[in-house]
DNA sequence: TCAATGCGTATGTCCGGACAATCTGACTAC
DNA sequence: GTAGTCAGATTGTCCGGACATACGCATTGA
């Protein structure tokens, strides 16, 4: 079978992410089997009448996406396994909409408090001075699903109540010019409290899945830190990750 | 400041992995603090004897670890934020051991069975094949922490019960020749049921902290299916995690 | 005073070529 | 028949250069 691969050099969009994309759309459709050779680079550059560099940047990009594998001396080939996504910082509220859900928020508390000493100490500043609290509920087809507060650094966003429950925060932050850059996440699990428990229609002493996030900016900055619970019945976290060569 | 930078052209390691090593060592050392700029691209090669590509894939690595982050007009700076690593595909026993902690097992079962339909198709093998089925407790200081149970496909590996207590399960793939590619994983949490309570020396009931995980090799083999269990009072989950641009 | 313009600087993209390292498979020698 | 050897194929590394693009800042203009 004969792959139809072409680029368009008056496109603004680099000629290798014009490359890569219609190779991850040829894996993701099946054109291009699992297993099956991508073809030597010098020749596949010859024949889009690129350099063997450009080729190779986009061919890199598809393996550092875990989508293709080199081989010295044999070449490349598209990997079998279903590879979806490698984990990304992924808000709640995304993720539902990916799994076809329609997720509904109620934004319960939205206003400025005091740091305490952690939040202080997660957000890099000082204790006692002003941050954004946001308490909301997440829901599925009307159940409650996530329990989630979160702390943002004073005048980095304006947080208007019905703009949250319409959207995700990390899609207001990515809105308002954040960069966002990495993130350190714990996850654990622990009993509810009487008031988790009710907050979430759970029964005191059921488990609970915690997740805490403290997300940075590409300056560094701590953006944002979040302590959430999940009901474990409606909600885990599934994900791909690849290994480091 | 003047950073001392050199590279070894005698030397079989690359020259942008001996350059990247430098650089990550000085970024780690603090030698290159925080928000410091690199100076460009440009001249550091022209001070190595390097070309601008070379250097070019020494910076890029380092920006893929998270280390780095490139602003065009303005230069590459050092992020400010604590980069720890972002998420590698380990092993309890080596999460362990990282953390100071000398990590004990004990191997509770070690044999063949038959694959029911759960784990034919995590492997994918015929349902009703012979797999290998390893149980094992993980101690830490005496006390149980984690209660773990793998499947693996037939005839991949030599599972020794010496040297399973002796060290993790991936360290003895990767020993083997296997090349780990991928894994999908699934976090959640659940309450103990009287029989993994006494394993773990929980209360039934008590919240569990679970993990699914089937790895794949660069072949796409699945190579081997675990389902955990963890005390949530002894361990998390705690990583770090980048942003795909 | 404030906005628009222009310029320098640094990274982003792309090219064409060269040699080295490694894997596969076929051939050869014992 | 088996093991060692060699050649072809393919990716890995590296070079030197060219132009495009975006950012920051100083200058200019209203």
């Amino acid at each position: 079978m004969t792959l139809e691969l072409s680029v368009d050099r008056g496109s603004p969009v680099p000629l290798y992410f014009q490359l890569s994309q219609q190779l991850e759309a040829a894996i993701e459709h099946g054109t291009l089997t699992p297993g099956s050779l991508l073809g030597n680079e010098i020749e596949l550059a010859a024949r889009l009448g690129l350099s063997r560099p450009t080729v190779r940047q986009a061919i890199q990009s598809l393996v550092d996406k875990g989508l293709l594998v080199r081989r010295r001396g044999v070449g490349t080939q598209v990997v079998h396994s279903q590879v979806k996504r490698p984990l990304e910082l992924s808000s709640l509220y995304d993720d539902l909409e990916a799994a076809g859900q329609r997720p509904a928020t109620k934004v319960l508390v939205n206003t400025v408090v005091s740091a305490t000493a952690e939040i202080a100490a997660a957000l890099g500043v000082a204790e006692g001075s002003d941050v954004h609290q946001v308490e909301r509920l997440r829901l599925a087809h009307g159940e409650p699903m996530a329990y989630l507060c979160n702390y943002l650094p004073p005048a980095l966003l304006d947080l208007d109540t019905a703009q949250l429950e319409a959207t995700g925060l990390y899609r207001m932050m990515r809105a308002a010019g954040i960069t966002l850059h990495s993130a350190r996440q714990s996850i654990g699990a622990r009993a509810a409290t009487s008031e988790e428990a009710e907050r979430l229609a759970e029964e005191a002493g059921a488990p609970l899945l915690t997740m805490q996030r403290v997300t940075f900016d590409d300056t560094g900055r701590a953006v944002e830190y979040g302590t959430h619970t999940y009901r474990p019945t409606r909600y885990s976290f599934e994900f791909q990750l690849l290994v480091r060569p």
